[in-house]
DNA sequence: TGCGAAATTAAACAATTGTTTAAGTTAATC
DNA sequence: GATTAACTTAAACAATTGTTTAATTTCGCA
């Protein structure tokens, strides 16, 4: 009789539980929290079931490891965006937008959990870690509003609604398929609106152009 | 022994069906599709579980159904604001941003829902009716905005983009108890952003005041 | 009053859920 | 090589899910 090679190889930079979570986030971020099943998981990473649990303990602590695990991603770059000393205010405004449209190009269906998620606000705990990331990020984009009215650049404007306004928009049009659909009209139905460059490009010119005809004096 | 009276007495202007889709908008709301149990709503209805079944089919239809029931409540209103002869076009803008403004918050829960089905997107008829809706209201707003194009009144403008930016800002201020204190961070802690007229009218006066500065000449 | 359709019920159904158990294997340490 | 801890497993657990059944009651109408 011949042992046929296992479905998954562990090899040893990312081990079984950092593959468990890799999974994790694509399942999680494809059905949401309730629509996705601990067995669904443990057959799709090709572990038993119970390792999960071993892991994690619970459902939600996984989903919070996994929240925790892409916490810091992009903290990093919009408090480098902020300090650059070689950009206008307008020039950040601008910077930031093209960065948050990539990132929610690039991780759509994970950042639609995290919305459905604070939206519905069951599980208190998995709430607050999701929080304190919208937080962070949003602290460092208010302050580069707030800078720019400080230094002349900027009318007075509130600076938490800036954020919203961005960050909103950008959900809007990139979190729902159907959605997306009714924004531009005249979709090509076999073309894929979220790697189509043309219209990453058209929502980042338009959100730059927003924010200049409202936040320059 | 006594007989003592029923929870509820129907009356006759809405009997027991209806009576069950309010319950079920109700919960549906507060706890999402899934997180809805057939039996939570056939108690707080106080009826037998099986007359939900009985009137609607199946829990999909439930909700299809409070989909349907609501659908043409806001699109007379907006009709009513593109065609009045009265009002200039970037007067038709603020009109339609204190009454999408006005509208989400008056049901917020319900709003809540509809955009969390409608970005997981399981369950295609469902997806199907509620994209019905959107569809219809974009629109009417993107007629206003190309209306004063053509007119003369607004710059050149992507009308798509503009509805996302009015419904994306609104839906992430007030779709999320979290981000809503994220957006105005001096929030009392006892009082309710939602119900407090002075933050609903901020919202309303930043949309405002954007769309006139991006689309006036 | 009596017939038949509609309404209502408690119970059962079958499937799935997240989690735990208890027995097993593997691997490293002394 | 023995001891211990980490890992892995199949099975069971207990609870909940949406839906259906089959028996019964209610009610309008002839």
């Amino acid at each position: 009789m011949f042992n046929f090679a296992p479905e998954f190889i562990w090899n040893k930079m990312s081990d079984k539980k950092t593959h468990i979570l890799d999974i994790a986030i694509e399942l999680f971020s494809q059905n949401g929290f309730e629509g996705t099943s601990m067995r669904d998981m443990a057959s799709a990473a090709g572990v038993n079931i119970a390792m999960i649990n071993y892991y994690f303990g619970t459902k939600e602590k996984l989903f919070e490891a996994i929240v925790e695990s892409r916490s810091n991603l992009s903290r990093e770059m919009l408090e480098e965006i902020r300090t650059d000393k070689k950009l206008s205010s307008i020039q950040k405004i601008e910077k930031l937008v093209d960065f948050h449209v990539e990132k929610v190009l690039e991780r759509r269906h994970f950042h639609k959990v995290l919305h459905t998620e604070v939206m519905l606000n069951k599980r208190p705990e998995l709430n607050r870690a999701i929080g304190n990331i919208f937080r962070k990020n949003s602290v460092i984009i208010k302050g580069i509003v707030e800078d720019g009215y400080k230094n002349g650049e900027f009318k007075k404007a509130d600076s938490g609604l800036v954020v919203s306004t961005i960050m909103g928009t950008i959900n809007h049009v990139f979190l729902s398929r159907t959605i997306c659909s009714l924004v531009f009209d005249n979709l090509d139905e076999s073309t894929d609106p979220f790697t189509d460059p043309k219209i990453k490009k058209k929502v980042g010119e338009y959100l730059k152009q927003l924010m200049r005809s409202y936040l320059l004096k």
